[in-house]
This record gives structure tokens, sequence and C-alpha cells, in this order.
DNA sequence: ATACCTATATATAAGCG
DNA sequence: TCGCTTATATATAGGTA
């Protein structure tokens, strides 16, 4: 008659992280009650003081002490403050090193902007000094959404009248391929100009602040 | 034959003190490193924190920490008062919270110091084109080919700068989808204006919400 | 999680160098 | 104090309840 093994009885296990979660839940049960077992013995056959202090994988915190672990601590503390102090130290200084480097940091570029913006200040100085400007010479990267629409307009007016003679000169002159080719190129994009869209349509599915209108089809 | 016994073996000792001086100091220095290696074995397997102290008879100190005695003694010490727990917690949020603000203003000032910057260069094409060519003030029906051609010229650069503008003005708003679609609206009515385009390069870092596709035929 | 079971892996008491 | 050995005491993996 075979006998069926009542069990497989201890394994070896590799010394590894344990992969299943509950399994290693078992196993640090069984481990921290052990360990807490010899350190109470350790602490009864040799008569000293032990405290240990665990955090399990759910953060929570399992500690034994003899004969309390404040009292141990305590002394650890205060026997050791050097090395604590200074491990602790070192923490701080480095966690505060990396806030400073990135102010540090913040700060260059900060000035490195502010000397941007002066010099693009200093070069809308020159520009306003300049007597001949158009008035859409004026700063269009400061314009707003409305001057857009009155410079698109204008461009398109502008465009017209280039078409216009562009075609003018076409017609009479003989004209060779590549200033064809030119002419070609500025109507051709000119078509862009074309409008079906001249309105500003803010429309119902856009935001009305921010639609720029230009249609589908415009600038 | 009788065998002589090499070893009577590992004896049972009940766990009371060890009267013998020098017995317990083995003993100790046993079970001591038996005990560390345990704790080794748990941190490894479980994936756990311990901070072992022991005061030897001797008042010596022997400590194991994985990962260090300091830090966990710390997290255990701030924690155990609950108050005091929460306390230090808000402050590592806050402290952290400082660091990631931090970031995100620097990474602002980035994009605004970039902006400038491109702002400036343009401000200095705009600068160079006008030295050259106010000739365009004259009626342009009395212009030539070859005065066309650099009008083209010049309106592809206004162009340009107008979409820089308006981009400029998408970005500093919260944009969505619509928005992007109106931008995009708005290049493919330009595709007439040959592009090597200027590329507007949102920083890295916003490049996907905010690319407006000047790569892709836009203006 | 905790307790118990079995079979085995480990820790360790004693003793020696 | 430590290393090493041997024989044995304990701890514990894998189950089940």
């Amino acid at each position: 008659m075979v006998k069926k093994r009542a069990s497989i009885g201890r394994q070896k296990i590799p010394i590894a992280k344990i992969p299943k979660k509950n399994h290693l839940q078992v196993t640090f049960s069984k481990r921290r009650s052990g360990l807490f077992k010899k350190a109470s013995e350790l602490c009864t056959l040799c008569g000293v003081e032990i405290a240990i202090i665990v955090f399990s994988p759910a953060e929570k915190v399992f500690s034994f002490g003899h004969p309390e672990v404040e009292s141990i601590l305590d002394r650890y503390l205060t026997r050791n403050p050097p090395l604590e102090s200074s491990a602790h130290q070192l923490i701080e200084a480095h966690r505060n090193a990396n806030v400073r480097e990135l102010n540090i940091h913040l700060t260059q570029i900060l000035n490195q902007f502010e000397a941007e913006k002066k010099r693009g200040e200093a070069l809308d100085q020159i520009r306003k000094s300049n007597q001949r400007q158009f008035w859409w010479e004026a700063p269009f990267n400061q314009l707003g959404l409305h001057e857009l629409e009155q410079l698109r307009a204008s461009m398109e007016e502008l465009k017209k009248n280039v078409v216009k003679q562009a075609n003018k000169i076409l017609i009479g002159s003989t004209t060779n391929s590549s200033q064809f080719l030119a002419v070609n190129g500025i109507g051709s994009s000119a078509d862009l100009f074309e409008n079906k869209h001249t309105e500003f349509n803010a429309s119902s599915t856009m935001s009305n602040v921010y639609n720029f209108g230009y249609g589908n089809g415009l600038f």
C-alpha cells in the first residue's frame, strides 16, 4: 500500500524578493515572529537590550523592544548623535542643494530673460524712431486679434493689386520662363488670399474668445 | 566495536541567563550574527525595512539597518506620535510641492525666454528688411517683376511674423482642440506661400500640445 | 491573519585549534 | 575572539483548516 506523503516538508527557497504577494505576506508574518523570538531569547540568555523596528510592505510598523523600544532608541540616539546627526544633515544638505541649484538655474534664466526682453525693447525703440514706417510695420508682435484681422484685410487688398500689376506686366511683355515662374509663384500664393471667407467667423463651434475667425481659408 | 562520537552535537539549553561569562559571550556573538542574518533575509525576501539596535553586555552597541538605521528611526520616531506624523508628512509634501513648483516655474520661464528670444530675432529681421525695402512705399502699380518678387518675399516675412504672433497668443491661452483646428485652418489657406518655414518651436516640453504643424505645409 | 502538521533546511551548542 | 566540526534543536516552507 502506497502511503501518501502528508507533506512535502520544508523546501529551500532563494533569498530574493518573494514574487507572490500573499505568499510574501505569510512568510513575512512567520519570519517576523521568528525574528522577534530570537531577539527575545538573546535578551534572556545574554541579558542584553534590543530594539527592532520593522516597516512592513503594507507600511505598518512592528517593533520589538526589551526593555522598551523608546528607551533603547533614546540611548542609541544620545550615544550616537554625531552619526545620526551627520547622516541626517547630509540628507538635508543634499536636498537643500537641489533646491538651491534649481533656484540658481531659475535666476540665471530670469537674467537671460530680462536681458533678452531689454534687447527686444531696444529694438522696438529703434524701430519707433524710424519715421518712414508704414502703419503695419508697427510691432505686429504686439498686435492683438483685432489688429491682426485688419492686417489680413490690408494684405488681401495689397495682394489683389499685386496680382493685377503682375498680370499687366505679363500681358505686356515677352516673359522668360523664370520670371514667369516667379510671378506664378506670386499668383498661386495669392490664391490663398482668395476669399470665400472674408468673414470673421466666430463660428458657433468655437469660442468667441479664441477663435481667430479667419475662417477656413485664409491666413 | 564501539564508535566514539566525534561530538555530542547541539544540546538543548534553557532560555535563561547563561551563567558562565565566556560561554555567554560566545552565545551572544553567535546569536547576534544569526539574528542579523535573519533580519537581512527578511529584508530581501519581503522587501521591508528593518532596524535593530543591540546593547551588548559590555555596553557596546551593535546595529543592523536596511536601508539605514537612521532613516528607519527617523520614520519610526516621527510616525509614532500620530500628530507629529501628519505634521511631518505635511512638511514633506509641502517641501516636495515647492520643488515641483520651482520646476514648473522654471519651465514657464524657459518658455517665455524662448518666445522672447524668437521675438527679438524677428525684430532683427524686420529691422534688416526695413533698411532695404522701403522702396515699396512707392505706388506698387509702378513696380516691375523684380520688385514684385521682393514684395512677395516681404509679404512672406510678414506672414511668418503674423503667424508667430497668432501662435504666441494661442500659447498664452489654454488651448483646446477647437482652437487647434482654428489655427490649422489659418495655415491651410496660406499654402500658397512657399514654406521653408521658420519653424516656431514651441519648446520641447510643449511641442506635442502646441505644435501647430508648421512642418506640414502650413503657411 | 493565525494555528497546526510534516518534512526538511538552518541555526547553533559543544568542543577543538 | 574567531573558524571549523558534528550532532542535534529549531525554524520554517508548503499545506490544510
